[in-house]
DNA sequence: TGGGACTACTAAATGCATTGAGTAACTCGG
DNA sequence: CCGAGTTACTCAATGCATTTAGTAGTCCCA
């Protein structure tokens, strides 16, 4: 019954269209879109009349047909090239998310999400038809790889753009609103060297990711300024397999604590450590990285490096939303956090 | 230089549009829509030209064009009002998305994420907006809890929508891509139940969801009809904290077994049963949920049920795309699969 | 009282792909 | 050789919000 004159309800016939504002308000559909978009041109009566009426109805502009006048498609991208069990694990994706989000919402744009394989063509590709079909006026770069090609894809498409990554890196023409994992990685070994250790191994995750090598580098860094040794060193690719394999590795070289580039290494290697018959934290000290919820219920608990992926994403957000409107802020990231809890001690004096 | 006549590039001056196409063919704008969607009225001959000089330009129709035509909005959504810390440790949800997207790159349509706060209403507001501003044809339920306000808005909304959840859920008129969770915890009980435990406890998530109440369902019925007591239960809301709270509470009734609804509740447990001085498996079994990343990797390794996000994602996803286009599927879901590892053992006799 | 400057609007064009109606050229039967 | 029937197109309308150009009406001052 309700057709588009009808009223507010939660049942359309169809969602109401601004020529139904218009007429109910017995005005053109021009005003309506003067007086809804605060522009001059309407007097102060007929724009609160136009407001009452759209909201009575429930309107909200088609963004298909703003889209298509300002070819702005009033969305954003992220394109995610991980294998899903990876992204699983991943808490800082979870937190980035939300930041973004609380962004966007206020912002009018959505987020469109795209998984795709780890396959660097299809990647692309991905990008590409996010483009031509005008589906986003902008994306989000996680994951940044060594010499990874969309940070010449994305400005050849003339794709506004922000980079992810650790602090300082290099992306050319794309913003990076950085990560200040180094700081992390640096805060864990002045804790575990305040402690009394000397032999520090360090797990690094899968070395063809910037945010993998920048914490290798972090900690080769960390130890040589102190004048320990950097040698004790191996890739767990960020898996539990990984990690297991690369403490088995590590054990030999008889350190007394190990630095893992995430918790997930970090708690396989915990395991690994226990079945070669060492105590922990008295035998080897563990650090991880990200702060998974496991983290603090482990036994026992891990020392780890918490960063605020929440406000990383709501700096990422705001960065490409000024991108895209052709402004450019570079805000200051958030420092990471060591949390101490018992995976740390004093290495025992019989080693 | 090269304006929208140009060459094949990603340098478009502008995304090329069905009037270039036309113009490069020497056709009119409607002979190339005919071409290239495969309907009839042009020859062979033309039809060629015109794929080729679509192919050379690049071009694809503008979703925003197409969307205004059919009222389509060539995309679907999917609304998280979860908390961010939780999301983060779902391996569940990330393979879901893998399943989705799967289904959804061959199909032409994108994913809308929205992650809102745990409050119903903005989540509702959610939804209105994404379909008044007509940004999606359809969307997924996750997450649903006792008397869903989301089950009546969709179809008053007039938005097609498919729920995930526990199989065997009422959900009115929405479609249900049932997950078999109850199967999972009936085969923990089978396999605790066969190694000659008798108390065995169970850790529920958060009672307001339907996918915690139904595991816990399960788990009373296949304790009952073993005619084992079916007392041991409380609520860990799907935490870290809330497990090692409800292992402590569950302790003190002297089971010899637990099982838990998620895998980060049984990591805290099997920390808190270890402070209580048990050994793991000897004094206490243990099994999870969800089959996380860590599971396999941590000492003792977890006994836990699997489940098939991905295949489920994938089913989601095609019933939804079925759903929009008036179609009705009702697919078997995949059952889970319980992984057997260490931290499962008969009972100790001295107990 | 007539012309410039406002104010408050309306009408029409715009962007882009699709589609149904319309047209020109050609074929074939009678 | 005319008219019916195809074939292969072209043209114009459509959907929706925004914007620019245009049109009444009002006010003010010379």
């Amino acid at each position: 019954m309700d057709g588009p004159g009808g009223p507010a309800s939660d049942t359309p016939g169809n969602p109401p269209t601004i020529g139904d504002v218009a007429r109910r308000a017995g005005v053109s559909k021009g005003a309506v879109s003067l007086a809804l978009n605060g522009k001059p041109g309407v007097s102060e009566e007929t724009r609160r009349r136009i407001t009452e009426v759209a909201e009575q109805l429930n309107w909200r502009p088609s963004i298909h047909a703003r889209a298509m006048l300002r070819s702005r498609a009033f969305a954003v991208g992220l394109v995610l090239a991980r294998d899903t069990q990876h992204l699983a694990v991943d808490p800082f994706f979870a937190g980035f998310l939300g930041g973004v989000e609380s962004v966007l919402a206020g912002s009018g744009s959505v987020l469109v999400l795209q998984v795709v394989g780890e396959d660097a063509e299809t990647e692309a590709e991905s990008y590409r038809r996010l483009v031509r079909e005008r589906r986003i006026d902008g994306a989000f770069l996680l994951d940044i790889r060594e010499g990874d090609q969309r940070l010449d894809l994305l400005p050849r498409l003339r794709l506004p753009a922000v980079a992810v990554g650790p602090a300082g890196m290099d992306c050319g023409q794309i913003p990076v609103v950085g990560i200040r994992d180094g700081d992390g990685i640096g805060a864990a070994v002045e804790h575990l060297a305040g402690l009394g250790h000397r032999r520090i191994g360090f797990v690094e995750g899968a070395p063809a990711y910037r945010h993998s090598t920048s914490r290798l580098d972090a900690w080769r860094q960390a130890m040589l300024s102190r004048g320990l040794p950097a040698d004790l060193h191996d890739a767990g690719h960020f898996t539990g397999q990984g990690g297991a394999a690369a403490t088995r590795r590590l054990l030999d070289g008889r350190p007394t604590a190990i630095i893992y580039a995430s918790d997930l290494m970090a708690i396989a290697g915990m395991s690994v450590a226990r079945e070669a018959g060492l105590e922990l934290p008295g035998d080897l000290s563990v650090t991880g990285f990200d702060d998974n919820p496991e983290a603090a219920h482990l036994h026992p608990p891990l020392t780890t490096v918490k960063q605020d992926p929440v406000a990383v994403g709501a700096l990422a957000a705001e960065v490409l939303l000024a991108q895209i409107d052709g402004r450019h802020i570079t805000p200051e990231p958030p420092a990471p956090q060591l949390i101490v809890r018992a995976s740390t001690a004093p290495p025992s004096p019989r080693r």
